[in-house]
DNA sequence: ACTTTTATGATTGATTTTGAACGAAATTGG
DNA sequence: CCAATTTCGTTCAAAATCAATCATAAAAGT
């Protein structure tokens, strides 16, 4: 029985879906081709971001805020993470509704949290609605699906949900910042929120460090002009056009 | 059976979660792999942070909200709770619909759950949420404003979001059962919650331990005869006009 | 019909994971 | 307190898996 590359590919998603995680050799029986084949096809299917790829097979993509995120990261990186956190809350005024997307960028930005007043801050993060809580923080957390392995709220219906609001400032991190491709993540049902939260927003962050900027990841979410970049350090050459727009602000050293 | 690393990891944690602690000899049998192999994963996993390793195994970590829930209330009320939960997750069934109220009482239920197939939970309890994804149950997460101290979502709006939805039986935990003013709980908006909760399903339980029994809290929430109470033990001189509609369990001693 | 492109399968050396061995450290029971 | 036992961490070799390359065959374009 022979399959086509697209075949093959709809069906190694379907099985993970089903089942979490694939492997290599299963996958080679199932589809009845060679293991070459079934490694181009995972390859391929990590670079569209649709999954990553471990040793024996594959699993679904964990969107974010899984411990892994945080710890893995080098201490640099973390640093950077802070200072970029630290700018982001002190564009935070009084009196408003912010969006505070999922994700270990945003999540950084709870510690400096403490001393906002009246603000009330939405989000589809569930660690991050548990941690504002914790600090006294208002806090609506967006309902909808959860996603099996990642805990956080993505999906069509959330995207609805999110045009009853209106928020005063969104903050949002991103895998990808490129001059012509814009900001960008690994997944498309991501990308769909975070532009749903834009266009809701009377003004939008979008937080990076330097390692993502020039980098383009699989969905677009917006392109440069449609938000701020909050970032730790940038390359003038690269981002030289956006920089004119003066919609990027650089954390101190 | 050969599995590898990711599926390995994962049922550690699931196991973790269900257990509260793993031995690293089970491990090895459950896992079918050698010590070396669990050793390093378990390593891998305190690096993440994911559990902390004990002499002869790995406990979980120790969280702020799961500790003094856990550690005020005598090993007793544990059990009781327990065994209330077991009783209460053998009246699923296949395919059904079901809405866990945020609390203990409930929470205590899912380590059962790990077996339900195509069970969709509804729940408004975000520590819930989070571990009913752990343990790869389809969740839905209701979104409303967070209540502060604990973590459930409540309010007027999620009374809204939730006539939007059909339960087929729904778990909610409650703080007094009395035979003249029925069940109630000290907050009126958890309260209302329940309510509505409950006029949207076919049938309504309420888990309550024996110290619950005859004790009257501050809001109603419905008059004994709108559920089934789900309890450990209960004094027949109390309860006895309730008793004899038939719609009070007991778990087994 | 011929070349170019694309998809696939096989091969090879590098990398990762795994299981076993052994001395060090911790736990247990007198 | 000490000895016996268990568990721990490290090292090393075997096995599995990976990435890269090449060759073949089908498909597409000229």
């Amino acid at each position: 029985m022979k399959v086509f590359t697209e075949e093959r590919q709809q069906a190694i998603i379907k099985q993970l879906n089903r089942d979490g995680i694939v492997k290599l050799q299963e996958l080679v029986q199932t589809l009845d081709c060679s293991i070459s084949t079934v490694r181009r096809d995972l390859q391929e299917l990590e670079d569209q971001g649709k999954l990553v790829r471990v040793h024996g097979g594959a699993t679904q993509i964990t969107t974010l805020q899984s411990e892994p995120g945080v710890l893995e990261k080098s201490s640099k990186n973390v640093q950077a993470k802070q200072k970029i956190a630290k700018l982001a809350v002190q564009q935070i005024r009084a009196d408003e509704v912010i969006y505070l997307d999922a994700g270990t960028s945003t999540e950084a930005m709870i510690p400096f949290m403490t001393t906002l007043s009246s603000v009330l801050v939405v989000t589809n993060g569930v660690q991050l609605a548990s941690k504002l809580a914790d600090i006294n923080v208002k806090t609506y957390l967006l309902g909808c699906e959860l996603k099996n392995t990642t805990k956080a709220i993505i999906g069509a219906d959330v995207v609805e949900t999110i045009k009853n609001f209106r928020f005063n400032q969104a903050f949002m991190g991103v895998n990808g910042v490129h001059p012509k491709y814009g900001f960008t993540t690994p997944d498309p049902n991501e990308a769909a929120v975070k532009r749903a939260v834009l266009a809701q927003s009377e003004l939008g962050y979008f937080l990076a460090d330097k390692s993502k900027l020039n980098e383009v990841s699989f969905a677009k979410v917006a392109e440069l002009g449609a938000g701020v970049l909050l970032t730790d350090e940038h390359d003038k050459e690269v981002l030289q056009e956006f920089d004119q727009t003066k919609r990027i602000m650089e954390a101190e050293k």
